[in-house]
Order: C-alpha cells, then sequence, then structure tokens
RNA sequence: GCCGGUGUGGCGGAAUGGCAGACGCAGUCGACUCAAAAUCGACCGCCCAAAAGGCGUGGGGGUUCAAGUCCCUCCACCGGCACCA
C-alpha cells in the first residue's frame, strides 16, 4: 500500500478519536507533565522546509512522551499580525483579516499531512481578539504598574509618503519599494521598561539550559557594565544662559583614568550640543551632519569627527578647565550621552585625541605597555599613585563625595512599543484635549480593530481613516477625545501566546492561575536562532511581569530551549526570490510524510544546518520504511498472527539472544537520544541498526516466531515517533490493540543489556593486538591470564618486561604496558 | 576587534577519555531478470602487489596506560555583536 492513501486515512482516525487531546489541570490527576512547544509561524500562506523540520522534531519529542505515559501539551498557533497583510491589502486589494485567514486554513491543512500532533482545541490566532484583547489588558496592567511610558525616538520617515517604515522596508536610506529617500524623524511613542529587569533577565540566564550560543547573545544584548558616574561642573561663563544644565554627567568604567581626562566629548543629539548649536551656525552645520546619516552608514563611517564648541567643564579633581567637543561617536543612548576624554588609556579617544591634538596624559602603568588599554597601577595621579586600578575607584569615589557613584549600565533598551500600522494591537488609549494620554478602562475591551479601511500605503497609519474609530470619550472627563491609531509591536503577541494555549477560551483572564501553574514551564522549546534576542527576551520579560502581577508562578518560562539549523538548497536560504524552494507538499506527494519526516530527523543534528541539494538521502528512508513494511507482512503471513509467548532465556539460540541483547541496547539509546539529549539523527540510525539486525534473524532460527513477533512489535513503537503512520499500520497489522501512538513505550531490560560472552580488546603499548571472547563474569585477573596468552598478542610481549596491565571499569578492553 | 561555535572518508554524519569512520547517501562488483527498475549479497580512509605492518579526526605541542574527545598554541571557516565610554 502507498502511503499516500493510508497516512491520510490514519490522520482521519486521529482526529476522530481526538487522538492528540491534552488534558486541563483538573483532569491531570499527578501524572507527569510535558509542554512541547515550536515556535508559532507567521501565516505566510505555505509551510516550508524550516517548519517541517522544527514541527518532525518536536512532534518526536512530543509522541515519545506520550507513549511514556506523560500528559502532553502539544499546541499550534498562528503569529498573525504584520506587515505582509497589509502589504497584501495594498497590492492586491483583499482585506489583511481574509488574506490571513485563508492562510492559516491553507498551512494548518499542510501541516495536518505532515501528521504532526497538535492539540487543535487549543490554537490561536494573534489578530482575533479573542486574542489581542488581552494584549491590550496587559498593557492596561502594566500601565497601572508605571511600566510603560511615552517618549520621543527616531522612526524612518518617508517624507513623499508621509508614512513611518520598518527597518526591514529601509534599504540604503530609500524605501525599498519607490526609492524615496527616508530620514530619521523623532516621534513620540510608547516603551515598556524592560530596562527594569535586566539584571533578573541576566542573572536567571545561569538558571536555565539553554545553548552557549544563545546565552552569549543574551548576555551582549543586555550588555551590562560597572563604572562609576562622575560629574564635571560647566564654566558658568562659556555657555549661553539658556540651558538648565550646570554640570556634565558622565558614565566610564575607569574612574581610576580620571587624572588623564584631558578633553569631553558629547553626543550630537545631547541637550548641551542642541542648545548650543542654537547659537553656533558651524556646530549646528555638523550635528546636521552627524544627524541625516542614517544608521548604516554611520556604522560603516568609522573615521573620529568632532566639533569644538565654546564650553568648558572643570575637572572634578583638578579644577583644570578641559574643552567640549561634538563628536561622532558618542551614542546618545547609552550611558548618558557623553564621554570623558582619556586618549592615553582609550583607543578610540586616542584617535580623537591625535586628529584634534589634544594632551595625552598617561595615568595608568600597565602590565603589558605595548597594552595600554588595560587596568593597572595608577601614576601621575596625586595621591592615588600606587593604588591599583580597582582601589583608585573606590578611592576617588569617596574623594568626590557627591560628584561620583560607583553605577551600572546596561545597552538593554527600553521598549519601544508603538507602530503606526493597521495590522496589529490597537493600543488601548486616548488623547483627551484636557487629560492627554488615557488609558481605556477595562471593560472597555477589546478595543477592536475597523474593517472599514482603505489601504494606500501612502499618508499616515491606515487607523486614522476610520472616523467610528478615531472617535472615543475621555475616561476622565467623559469629554471627546481621539482614539490612539498606534498598534504594538507584534512581538508583544509572541510574548505570552505560549499561555494561551493553556487556557484559549477563557473570558476572564489571559490564562488561568491553574492551568499555567499545572503546566509551566515548557519542558522543551524548539525555535530557529534568529530569535536568540529580541523574541526570547521579551518573552523571558514578559513572563516576569507576569509573575509579579501573580498570574504565574516560575521565574523561566523555557526551561530548555534548542535552535534548529536552516534548511538551505544549493548552500542557500530558501527563498522566493532565489527560486530555490522546495515545497513539502511536493516531497509528501512523491514519497509521503513519514520518509519525509524519517529524512529530516537523520539527516543531520538539530542545531546544524542542511543542504536540501546533497541528499538524496530521502530514498534511504524510502528504502528504510518499505523494508520494515516487508518484513512485517512475512511475518504475519508465516506465523497467520499466531503469537507464542518468548522462551525462556536458556532455549534462545545464540543469535536469538544476541538480537534480544539489541533489541533492548537500541531501546536504551532511542529512550535516551528523545528524552535526555534531544538527538534525533542517531535516533534514526539506531531504528536502521536494529531493523538490519532483526532480518538478519536466521530463517530456521528455532524460535523464530515467538522472537520475531517480539522484536517487530518493539520496533514498530520505537519508530512510532518518526514515522507514526506507518507505524500505526504496523500496529494493527501484528494485532496491537489501540493506537500505536498510545501504546506503552518499550522499556530497556537491564538483565538483557548484559551478555553472556564478553569481547575484549588488547592494547599493547596503545595499540589493538588482539581479541578475546571471555563469559563477562570473568574476573580481572582472569581476563589479564587470558590476555597474556592472547596468541596475537605474543609476538609483541616476546622479550619485553610487562610493566602495567590497566583493566577499565567496562572490562571491554585490557591495556598492556611493556618496555624492550 | 570582541563573544560564541565548528573543523572526522567522495558526501551527510557516528563515537559518554577506551577498537575512529556506526548508520545512511553516492560509487564498484555480483545474484535475480530477455532487459531495465525494484530487491538481495559483497566491497568501499590512505601507503604497500598482497599479507604482516605502518599512517590517519585542520597544523604544532602537552597530559594520560589510552586523546576526535582534556590542556596550551597556531590556522581556517561559520554565526552573533560591533565606536557600548
Amino acid at each position: 500500500m502507498n502511503p499516500q492513501t493510508y497516512e491520510s486515512e490514519i490522520q482521519k482516525k486521529w482526529q476522530q478519536h481526538k487522538a492528540f487531546a491534552s488534558p486541563t489541570s483538573a483532569e491531570m490527576q499527578g501524572k507527569q507533565k510535558f509542554y512541547m512547544l515550536v515556535m508559532l509561524p507567521y501565516p505566510s500562506g505555505r509551510i516550508h522546509m524550516g517548519h517541517v523540520r522544527n514541527y518532525t522534531l518536536g512532534d518526536m519529542v512530543a509522541r515519545f512522551q506520550r507513549m511514556k505515559g506523560a500528559v502532553v501539551c502539544h499546541p499550534l498557533g498562528w503569529d498573525a499580525f504584520g506587515l505582509p497583510a497589509e502589504n497584501a491589502a495594498i497590492q492586491h486589494g483583499v482585506h489583511p483579516a481574509v488574506w490571513t485567514r485563508q492562510n492559516i486554513n491553507d498551512m494548518k491543512a499542510q501541516i495536518i499531512k505532515m501528521g504532526i500532533s497538535y492539540d487543535w482545541d487549543r490554537e490561536i490566532a494573534t489578530c482575533f481578539p479573542d486574542y489581542y484583547r488581552w494584549n491590550q489588558w496587559l498593557f492596561l496592567k502594566m500601565w497601572e504598574r508605571g511600566d510603560v511610558f511615552r517618549a520621543e525616538r527616531n522612526v524612518n520617515w518617508c517624507p513623499a509618503l508621509g508614512t513611518v517604515l520598518a527597518n526591514e522596508q529601509v534599504i540604503e536610506g530609500k524605501y525599498e519599494r519607490t526609492g524615496d529617500p527616508v530620514i530619521q524623524k523623532p516621534m513620540e511613542q510608547y516603551f515598556l521598561k524592560i530596562t527594569k529587569y535586566a539584571e533578573e533577565l541576566l542573572n536567571d540566564l545561569d538558571t536555565i539550559d539553554w545553548p552557549d550560543n544563545v546565552k552569549a547573545m543574551q548576555k551582549h544584548w543586555i550588555g551590562k557594565s560597572e563604572g562609576a558616574i562622575v560629574e564635571f561642573a560647566i564654566l558658568p561663563t562659556t555657555q549661553s544662559a539658556s540651558t538648565p544644565l550646570t554640570t556634565i554627567k558622565v558614565f566610564t568604567t575607569r574612574l581610576d583614568t580620571l587624572y588623564g581626562v584631558s578633553f569631553m566629548a558629547l553626543s550630537t543629539e545631547h541637550p548641551l550640543i542642541t542648545t548650543a548649536a542654537e547659537s553656533d551656525p558651524s556646530l549646528r552645520e555638523f550635528c546636521n551632519r552627524i544627524a541625516s546619516m542614517s544608521r548604516e552608514d554611520r556604522l560603516i563611517c568609522e573615521t573620529k569627527e568632532g566639533h569644538p564648541t565654546s564650553i568648558q567643564v572643570l575637572h572634578p579633581l583638578t579644577n583644570q578647565p578641559l574643552p567640549v567637543f561634538a563628536a561622532n561617536y558618542i551614542l546618545m543612548d547609552y550611558g548618558s550621552g557623553a564621554v570623558m576624554g582619556v586618549p592615553a588609556h582609550d583607543e578610540r579617544d586616542n584617535e580623537f585625541a591625535k586628529k584634534y591634538n589634544l594632551p595625552i596624559v598617561q595615568v595608568i602603568q600597565t602590565p603589558n605597555p605595548d597594552d595600554p588599554w588595560e587596568k593597572g597601577i595608577l601614576i601621575n595621579s596625586q595621591q592615588f599613585n600606587g593604588m591599583t586600578s580597582d582601589q583608585a575607584v573606590t578611592a576617588m569615589v569617596n574623594q568626590l563625595k557627591g560628584k561620583a557613584q560607583k553605577a551600572t549600565t546596561y545597552k538593554l533598551k527600553d521598549w519601544g512599543l508603538s507602530r503606526q500600522r493597521y495590522w496589529g494591537t490597537p493600543i488601548p488609549t486616548v488623547h483627551c484635549p484636557q487629560h492627554g494620554v488615557q488609558p481605556v478602562a477595562e471593560s472597555q475591551l477589546p478595543i477592536q480593530l475597523p474593517e472599514d479601511i482603505t489601504f494606500s500605503g501612502i499618508g499616515p497609519s491606515p487607523l486614522t481613516t476610520s472616523t467610528a474609530f478615531l472617535n472615543a470619550t475621555c475616561p476622565q472627563c467623559q469629554a471627546p477625545a481621539q482614539r490612539e491609531t498606534d498598534t504594538m509591536d507584534t512581538f508583544v503577541d509572541s510574548s505570552w501566546y505560549f499561555l494561551r494555549y493553556l487556557d484559549p477560551k477563557n473570558q476572564q483572564l489571559p490564562f488561568s492561575k491553574a492551568e499555567a501553574t499545572a503546566w509551566l514551564p515548557i519542558d522543551l522549546y524548539i525555535g530557529g536562532i534568529e530569535h536568540a534576542t529580541a523574541h526570547l527576551v521579551y518573552a523571558r520579560y514578559f513572563h516576569k511581569v507576569l509573575r509579579d502581577i501573580g498570574l504565574t508562578t516560575c521565574n523561566e518560562p523555557f526551561k530548555k530551549l534548542i535552535c534548529q539549523g536552516m534548511v538551505l538548497k544549493d548552500g542557500y536560504k530558501m527563498s522566493k526570490s532565489k527560486g530555490n524552494v522546495v515545497d513539502p507538499d511536493q516531497v509528501i506527494e512523491k514519497y509521503g510524510a513519514d520518509a519525509l519526516r524519517l529524512f529530516m530527523a537523520f539527516a543531520a543534528p538539530i542545531e546544524k544546518e542542511i543542504d536540501w541539494t546533497g541528499f538524496e538521502g530521502i530514498e534511504g528512508a524510502t528504502r528504510f520504511l518499505k523494508r520494515v513494511s516487508r518484513l512485517v507482512e512475512e511475518h504475519c503471513q508465516q506465523t497467520q498472527n499466531q503469537t507464542p509467548s518468548l522462551p525462556p532465556k536458556p532455549q534462545m539460540s545464540t543469535e536469538e539472544k544476541k538480537l534480544m541483547h539489541k533489541l533492548h541496547t537500541a531501546t536504551k539509546h532511542i529512550t535516551d537520544d528523545l528524552e535526555t539529549r534531544y538527538q534525533f539523527n542517531t535516533v534514526i540510525s539506531s531504528l536502521m541498526e536494529l531493523l538490519n539486525d532483526i532480518t538478519a534473524l536466521p530463517k530456521n532460527s528455532p524460535n523464530r516466531p515467538s522472537i520475531m513477533h517480539q522484536a517487530l512489535t518493539t520496533f514498530i513503537r520505537l519508530m512510532s515517533p518518526a514515522a507514526p503512520h506507518l507505524a500505526e499500520q504496523l500496529w494493527e497489522q501484528t494485532g496491537g490493540t489501540g493506537f500505536c501512538m498510545h501504546a506503552q513505550w518499550p522499556q530497556a531490560d537491564p538483565a538483557w543489556l548484559e551478555t553472556d560472552q564478553q569481547e575484549i580488546v588488547i592494547q599493547i603499548n596503545g595499540k589493538v593486538r588482539g581479541r578475546i571472547t571471555l563469559p563477562s563474569n570473568a574476573t580481572e585477573q582472569e581476563r589479564k591470564t587470558a590476555a597474556l596468552s592472547c596468541p596475537t598478542a605474543q609476538p609483541h610481549l616476546a622479550d619485553k618486561t610487562i610493566q602495567k596491565i590497566i583493566v577499565p571499569p567496562s572490562g571491554k578492553l585490557i591495556s598492556i604496558v611493556v618496555k624492550n
């Protein structure tokens, strides 16, 4: 029978019997739980090989855990808000909701064809009011907690279209579609105070089982550095009276180099520079030039550039006046946007000082004179001379009294939430002429997206075209107010979706605490490495907020994370524009879902990239499945479903005992690989080895029917997570009851893991010189004696002095050390 | 530049300090066949005619009875971040 027919029949049966259903917390009855999660897909319309790989491997774990007896939650949903739907609306006139709906239906059908065991009763789509109302609810909770604020930040502004663009739409400073120039324009936006959790987000990385590279990326993203904030007083006569500032605050990790400061550099966006530029045309021109550069250009342009100002500051210890520059290498959004220039001990300051002829004063003696950027011993620093860098920092903070404090800064920035888009969660606030920005009352949720929208791709957010939507009342004074037209970043949607799966129909809360407590943390999360920072940081942050609101109890949502490698074609990522997309549907059409799954699991370790090009290997997967079917077929014909019970061990032939041993060692390996090592390629190779050994059992083996029955029914269950359709088919054929996917997972019997006889390798001076077979219970002395009399070892022992004989605990090897 | 990782046959890869190359793909030869496909069997790292033996996990060094695996160092490649004060 060909896979195309039986696979869909089995899928129907699974569906009819709700075979993938998972219980609520009340129904769990103290059973071991397992929450298997994959990153929710964007409904682009077609599944691709990356999805296939991700979902196959997740499904293997889910199916394995079910057979092991765990209650398994294995859901899928749709990350359904986002730009492509809006583009489809602009280009093809189809409403984003319609387009998205259709794509979800198409993709769901494809995923069902893969035989992935998702509990579709838990399905969610983030674009439904059912879901996004809880984004709004959470926003209001965070507002109450004071975790939401409004501030200005630059956006990509396309003056020709009058539209804000996403980073991905801007290429080399131009709108990718029209080529219109894009500039940076400050705009008032909503922010979430993620920085409040910076320290915890950093520290808790040590408590989770994640890949090193992802942890490293997150650490770098959070970017903690410890140092001090020091104040430099502005010489009053050197700046215009209009500025309120009397000091400049500077963050430094090297307060010990304070005596080496010869200038101060400020970001071109620093308020002090902005004010100074008002009365200094040359400075203004410099700042404008830097501001007009796109982010990309700024990174490419590596030369340090500065512009002098009339401002001077006083050195806090020596009271010497120091010049203040505006400089292109100072970032406004890190530290305080100001740097104390220490040319002798900072590479960038050094370059800058040389260019502008500023004094370079060495104040640190470093262990390696060629590396002046390191810490060392202070010199030229008056009473601090002779101190180590670390001692000096403490001493200087004390000396400077209120003018310096130890401080910690992070690269992590507060999360800019606002998007000037239609297809997203409306931010639940109104603008009242009297009371400013006000959150709406909880009772008004959901604030629904209006349908009467025209999508032109130009002008402000499409939401501004719906007057019905815009008209609102102020919750404070009930006077007319204008509804907020910004929508939320779609990362909000994906920051807590895994909790909504647990209670998808809840009308009172985003999810109940009981469900969250019962199912969290997620035991295994699989997804692409591209989400190593943004999504995985935001989701961790949201989870901590939810914990602090009292909705969840654990600190970290994802206990174990695996990032799967990409599926390539001809060395490139598959993409429509390259025309190298391999459609999973066509592969299933030709080979069946089981073959594709098997191949995906076998091709390479999960975290590595695989290239579809080199892999006629799927033929191998097909061959394997055919061999299994044929073997079971033959066995059933021969035995007519008579299944005598297994004879006691002494009555078995040597070959039969060997097969039984293999059956149990394979069971052990496959169990380990699926349970702890998450190494899927060796699951498949173990299955192949086992199949080879089962096939090799002699036709005239005395207990063949019973041994074969035992071997095959075990094999079918071991194969079931990877190739569930064929397993189901063969399970029925061999007389199994119920679904194979619900059958009990085979257990490795320790008695069968041992063998009566053992082959022992004899090494002499590290080289293999012979092998002997001994009873497994032979003593160490017997092993040594036998090894020394091994014929092939004799030539290497003659005329030599034996110095040492080592028998390692496994007993599988004996190492003899000899000397001439 | 900094951080993380990888390096094993023609290819994908296996190997918890204990027989390197499991398993598969490709290939070669054979069986079956009128023939082909499918299937089954054998071979399949390098040197030597072969056996015996030697060499061999990016290069060099070290620890160990024993190193693909641990340590040092260099090289190459991949990924991430990148003027982070």
